[in-house]
DNA sequence: ATCAGGCTGTGACGAGTGTCACTGTTACAG
DNA sequence: CTGTAACAGTGACACTCGTCACAGCCTGAT
């Protein structure tokens, strides 16, 4: 039994462990079990491409495991981070429903499992199964709710240290709190950071030495700790 | 036959000459028939809210006729403008499939003619149409698509002119040019050009001035000429 | 004609931040 | 243990653009 990159395979969706409550994962058996003879699951290792913006859709990729990063990349070469995304979503749909070309472009972050249905195939399915058409219309209008997201934290701010208080708080949103304050794992560099909320890598330095140096946030390693959050939400204005 | 703003209603869709090639007008007569009878229309005068970002979903709007504008408001009363939206097109569809609160605000910027379907009826409707779903989803791509692009502006772009040179590149796209250059009609002040682009009004005053010495483009009233298209792509970085 | 209100055009000024250049720190391979 | 590369921290500087302030200019109402 080949497990590679250090991932157990899971073959069935029917049966899988890691189906979350979202999206495909939750199908009717029915329809999941038509969805499990068209798809292809397989693994990759960190920082394989999946597809990249300017391409013709192939089709879709359910992530089961592992975390994705969407990216768009300028014609210099400065690259804006859309999403980090999480097990349980779907990737490319948009391209896929619509037929355009990929306006993103996906990268594995951690070792993935991903399932692959081929775009022929996967048109087929939702016009034989309404609920998961109905489904992936609701996909698609949650990414385009955090799109919006996005356009406001990006059109309506008026500063670097707002956006990176808007983003720490989105992180924070349902985690829960002790005496020392919110601890989050995240697996970003400040350089990431930075093209999530579309600065320097030079300013995410420092402000984020700016809220040390004011016990608001601690970003140390991969652990986060928000000690003010009050003071978070004053930077966002709210 | 009361003609409520200068409008004339056409109340069966199935007759409509307004229909365009786009999303629901075009759906084939057996489902166009049903979204007929859960349909009501009704006219706007310009400067009519449809909805406020906020708001719980009541249903899906169908543009027959006119122009509506998509918002959001920041808590300190800065505006940016995400779309505006044309004839054939829908509005409040993500919020209504998801059952999450309306994020954009809809305001009509001319007297307009709109389907309106209650939220339940709506989801019936898709749900016993697999074509109506299907191009629901395609639907909701494109919203998604549109607003990656304004993501791209946004965060990608290095400075207004840039952003500003995207836009009215945008514009031009699809329109006819002759030997003066592309002529378009914008019924839009700087402010909301300046609200679309995510900068202040004097920036976009200044910018088209300069792009008016230039000789690159000229906006006169609510006549925008472009003269030097290769100028304004090489501004982008094109 | 007169006035008010919205839109456009312009100047001055300063905060914010991108860029460059460099140092310090950590992690991991040999 | 050492070398190397990636990442984090920091100072200096220029430049864009948001803000304020005000002057023309239209359009429509009175």
């Amino acid at each position: 039994m080949g497990s590679p990159y250090g991932l157990e395979l899971v073959e069935n969706c029917l049966v899988c462990k890691l189906r979350t409550d979202s999206f495909f994962c939750n199908l009717p058996n029915s329809s999941l079990e038509a969805l499990d003879k068209i798809k292809f699951t397989a693994a990759y290792p960190a920082g394989a491409v999946l597809f990249v913006e300017g391409q013709l859709p192939r089709g879709i990729y359910i992530l089961c495991k592992g975390r994705v990063k969407l990216s768009t990349t300028s014609a210099d070469g400065k690259t804006l981070i859309l999403k980090i995304v999480q097990p349980g979503e779907v990737l490319g749909l948009h391209a896929t429903v619509s037929n355009t070309p990929y306006e993103i472009t996906a990268e594995t972050a951690q070792p993935c499992q991903l399932n692959f249905v081929k775009r022929d195939d996967f048109l087929r399915f939702l016009q034989q199964h309404g609920d998961a058409c109905l489904k992936a219309a609701q996909h698609l209008s949650r990414d385009c709710q955090s799109a919006y997201q996005q356009i406001r934290s990006l059109g309506l701010s008026h500063s670097a240290p707002e956006r990176l208080a808007r983003l720490l708080l989105e992180w924070a949103h349902g985690e829960g709190a002790d005496e020392a304050g919110t601890r989050i794992k995240v697996a970003l560099t400040h350089e990431e950071i930075a093209q999530i909320i579309g600065t320097s890598r030079e300013t995410v330095t420092r402000t984020l030495g700016d809220f040390r140096k004011k016990q608001i946030a601690v970003l140390k390693g991969s652990t986060l700790v928000i000690q003010n959050k009050p003071a978070l939400e004053k930077l966002v204005g709210a």
